[in-house]
Parts: C-alpha cells; sequence; structure tokens
RNA sequence: GCCGCUAUCGUCUAACGGUUAGGACACGGGGUUCUCAAUCCUGUAAUAGGAGUUCGAUUCUCCUUAGCGGUACCA
C-alpha cells in the first residue's frame, strides 16, 4: 500500500471545539497506525469570518493534545503552502482548465436573483435546484456579459442521470441520485475559491490517501465526487465518523456548553484524557479495556471498528477518566500540574513554590486520589496553607457534639507531638493507647482533632494531616480552639 | 419540503445468523475505614415498532416511526 496521508483541515473561524478535536484525533491516530504522514492545513478561504487568533489557538490545542503534525504551519521551509488564501493561483489554474475543457463555466446569475427562486421554490414547497441556465450561454453570449463587467461565479457542470456511488469506510456504500445535486459553484464573484473544491484540490495535490471527517460532510461528498472527476484526478478513500452531539442529540455546540478544547484545559482536564475519551467516542477497541495511552490507542486504532451513529458527550464518563489519569500521575508530574491552580486561586504565592515546594508536594499528593479534575485541588486543599478560615457547617456540628470530650482529646493529642513529634505511625499508635486510657472512642477523637486541624469534616487520613503540618502548625491550630 | 445518515441499558459501547445480550460511566446496596475519596464485591437497567428470509434474527431485506445531518457565492 502507498503511504498513507490524512489532513485534519480547521477553518480559523473561532477555537478548535471538541468535535474538531476528535476528527483530528482520529486523523492523527490512523496515521501513525499506518506510520503515515498527518497534516495539517488551513482552510482560510472564508476571509471574513477567518482570524488569526483562531488559528493560533486551534494550534495550540492541537499541540496540547499530542496531536502533533508531520506537514503544516511550521514544519516546512514554506508554510504558504498549507494556507489556501496563499494557494489562489493553483486554484485558478484549475478552474481555467474547466472552463477550456467546457467542464465549467462562468454563470451570470446574481445571488439575489437564486435567493429569490429558492425563496419562491420554498413557498410552493418544492426542492430549489439552480437549472443550469447560464451553461446553455454560447461562448458569444457569455462573453459578451463578461464583457459588460457583469460578475460571475463559476460553476462545474454535473451529469443529471445516474447515480454517484460513495464507497465509505465506515459508512458502506452510499448512493446518490446525480438528477438531485445542481451545477456545483467552484468560484465566488471574487475569484475566491469555494470549499468543495479547494478540499479536491488540496486532497489531490497534497497526496492525501484518506479523508476522514464528520458525518456533517456526507452529503458533500458527491459534489466532490463529481468535481474529483471534471478534474481528471485520483479519488481518496473516504471515512465519514460520527458527530458529536449535546444532551438534546443535536450536534455539540457552544449552546451544549464548554466546547473549547483549551477550556478543558483551563478547568483542570489532562490532554491524556480528554485524547482517551475523546477516542471512546465513536471507536471502540477489540477487548474491554477503557483505558489508553496515546501510544496504545495509535497501536489499537482501525477505522473498521468506528460506529455509525452519532455519540452523546458525557462529561461525568470523561471525569471519570480524568480522574484515572491523575491516578497514575506522580508526586512531582501532579504538583506541576497543579500549581498553577494554586496559585491562581491565590491558595500559594510565587514565593511559596520555592521555600516550600516539599509542603506542596505533600499536600498535593494527599488529595490525589479525590481529584476528579485539577482544579478542583484549591478548594480541596486550602487549609494546608490558609491559616485563618472558620469551620465549615458539618465540621462545627462535630466540634459542638463533642463538647464533653473535645477539651481532653486536644489536651492529650498536643502533649503527645510534643512529646513525640509527628510522625503519623508512632502518633497513631501512642494516640489509639491513651485515648483508650481516657475513655475516648477512635470515632470522638479523630473527628475532633480532624476538625481543628483542618475545618472540615473530610479529607485525606488524619495522621497524613498532621505529619504534612509538622508540630508549629498543628499546635498554632489547637491553640486557635482551646 | 427534498436528499442522505442513524437506531442495543439513562450515557458510551460489545456481540462469524445460535450468548443467561457482555463491559464501562452514572445510579443503588454491601465490605474496608477516623471522614470524604480510592478500592473490592454486588444490584437495577437495553436490542424503537411491524412484516419478511431462516430450523433460528440484535445481526440480512423491506416498510413505519423517531432523531440527526445537509440543502449557502460557510467550512
Amino acid at each position: 500500500m502507498n503511504m498513507v496521508r490524512v489532513r485534519f483541515a480547521p477553518s480559523p473561524t473561532g477555537y478548535l471545539h471538541i468535535g474538531g478535536a476528535r476528527t483530528a484525533l482520529f486523523n492523527y491516530l490512523f496515521a501513525k497506525h499506518n506510520d503515515g504522514k498527518f497534516i495539517l492545513r488551513i482552510e482560510d478561504t472564508d476571509k471574513d469570518r477567518s482570524t488569526r487568533e483562531s488559528e493560533a489557538e486551534i494550534l495550540e490545542s492541537m499541540k496540547w493534545l499530542g496531536l502533533d503534525w508531520d506537514e503544516g504551519p511550521g514544519k516546512s521551509a514554506d508554510d504558504s503552502l498549507y494556507y489556501q488564501t496563499r494557494r489562489l493561483p493553483i486554484y485558478h489554474a484549475h478552474a481555467d482548465k474547466l472552463i477550456s475543457e467546457n467542464k465549467a463555466y462562468k454563470c451570470f446569475c446574481t445571488k439575489e436573483e437564486l435567493d429569490g427562486e429558492r425563496k419562491k421554490a420554498e413557498a410552493e414547497k418544492r426542492a430549489f435546484k439552480y437549472d443550469g441556465r447560464c451553461g446553455l450561454l454560447t461562448k458569444e453570449e457569455a462573453k459578451q456579459k463578461e464583457d459588460a463587467g457583469m460578475p460571475f461565479v463559476v460553476r462545474v457542470r454535473v451529469e443529471q442521470t445516474g447515480e454517484t456511488v460513495i464507497n465509505d469506510i465506515v459508512r458502506g456504500e452510499v448512493r446518490v441520485q446525480n438528477s438531485t445535486l445542481d451545477d456545483i459553484i467552484i468560484l465566488r464573484t471574487d475569484k475566491m475559491p469555494i470549499y468543495n473544491f479547494v478540499v479536491v484540490v488540496d486532497d489531490m495535490e497534497m497526496g492525501i490517501t484518506h479523508v476522514i471527517r464528520g458525518e456533517d460532510h456526507l452529503s458533500n461528498t458527491p459534489k466532490q465526487i463529481h468535481i474529483y472527476k471534471a478534474l481528471g484526478f485520483p479519488m481518496p478513500q473516504f471515512a465519514h465518523i460520527p458527530l458529536i452531539l449535546g444532551a438534546d442529540k443535536s450536534k455539540l455546540s457552544k449552546r451544549h456548553g464548554e466546547t473549547a478544547v483549551l477550556r478543558y484545559k483551563e478547568n483542570g482536564y489532562l490532554p491524556e484524557a480528554l485524547v482517551n475519551y475523546l477516542a471512546l467516542l465513536g471507536w471502540s477497541p477489540d477487548n474491554d479495556d477503557t483505558i489508553f495511552s496515546m501510544e496504545q490507542l495509535v497501536s489499537k486504532f482501525a477505522l473498521e471498528r468506528v460506529h455509525k451513529s452519532g455519540a452523546m458527550f458525557d462529561n461525568k464518563k470523561l471525569m471519570f477518566i480524568n480522574g484515572v489519569h491523575i491516578r497514575g500521575k506522580n508526586a512531582d508530574e501532579l504538583t506541576k500540574l497543579c500549581v498553577p491552580y494554586l496559585l491562581k486561586s491565590g491558595v500559594i504565592t510565587e514565593g511559596d513554590i520555592k521555600n516550600r515546594y516539599d509542603f506542596i508536594k505533600h499536600a498535593v499528593v494527599l488529595q490525589q486520589e479525590k481529584l476528579q479534575v485539577l482544579a478542583e485541588i484549591s478548594d480541596l486543599s486550602s487549609y494546608f496553607f490558609k491559616d485563618d478560615y472558620d469551620m465549615n457547617e458539618d465540621a462545627k456540628k462535630v466540634w459542638e457534639k463533642n463538647e464533653a470530650e473535645r477539651g481532653k482529646v486536644l489536651e492529650i493529642f498536643s502533649k503527645i507531638i510534643t512529646e513525640i513529634g509527628v510522625d503519623k505511625a508512632k502518633v497513631e499508635e501512642r494516640l489509639k493507647a491513651d485515648m483508650e486510657t481516657a475513655g475516648i472512642k477512635p470515632k470522638v477523637f479523630m473527628h475532633v482533632i480532624r476538625v481543628v486541624l483542618s475545618g472540615t469534616t473530610m479529607g485525606p487520613g488524619l495522621f497524613d494531616i498532621s505529619e504534612t503540618f509538622g508540630y508549629d502548625k498543628c499546635m498554632a491550630r489547637i491553640k486557635k480552639y482551646s
């Protein structure tokens, strides 16, 4: 088989969203699985909506996800090869060729005219289709109109008999009657080429072997096949992957909540977790595994195992998978990941990173098994860093409920750590023994000490907390309630 | 409206035409435990409806229904 070459071709009209990321991921996995190339191309022919900011965000998102491209912006001596607005002469040359071969023609119908006809057809409940009238113009008539300065678009003639068959790797054969298609516009009046045209020209010129994209492009495909044929290009393989859906089962979009990849980064999701989850939306492995690294996905991925129906985005499952990946981090990795969140929420300062790194690391690790998203670290561990907090409601209840014993509990606890320090095994052993002697039950003294040290009723093991705090911090907090 | 796609637990999904229809998330119960979490065990829960082909349909065919996508001089 020839070298596999696939591409992801976003238009820089907004941030990279979850659906686009999933399409990019499937392309990436397919390329890497087959030792092929993954190409990034910027489809910026919509010059009204395309922006550099969007483009930068898309590239940043892809890098963050680990979807690095082999060819594309920043990967060759000449980036302009990968921006469609810088490839205009190429499209114009192909369009001219089609016109000279009479496979395409200039159409002088105005947008207003056509819109009117479309509205009328709609009102009469008919399907609107351009009748191809300008294609019937003689050369002289067309020249006359052009010389008169009439603006025109260029359309490719579409055979009106027979059918077009798409051989789709995930959907099998999809058949469309040619009579439902009208002549395809490939150049606007301002000479900018249209998506259906550039995509074909670029995919051919870039040697794309497999076109993997969302199902929303399936109905464009017959048009593109006609353009391939008119141009005399070899056809790539198509694979239309199912859409990602929102809670109402329509295509995932902004109104369903966060869809920007970078927002997931900000909210504390790990790129490997997002990749893992996204891979499972529409694709499934040949066994029951659910947790995968990128490397494992690359080795297992196959288009043949891509599902046909749309998949609803389930944040709960993403959170679960994120939690699994967080638990897989070592102490330093996790600390490095959490620090930005602690900083942002003001729980720690830049100075703390230098002066108290080990303390931060201990605090973070104690929350590791509980973290679903990194952003939760601040709320969970703020009492490790802030001394001026109040007991929360549940903690107050514990405090009040144990009014009779609490004084004694704190007295014994402070006596012990004063005598033997805060080593967790030693403190636990000694505390349990002394409390038994004093006739105080574990549930009571544990809970009391916990609320005094942390101000809350939940958290890591009590002796982990006291050991991490150290003697001074423990005593300071006990004093506050004595 | 027209064209196309799709249809298995609430969700993501598995199942050469023969399975007690499997797994995961979520949810419920229990074990462990100083709390929460993690972890282990465990429970509830699905083949849209109707014909046909077949000894036998989740699986193949057709119809219906529903949902989605497209229907731009957007991509």
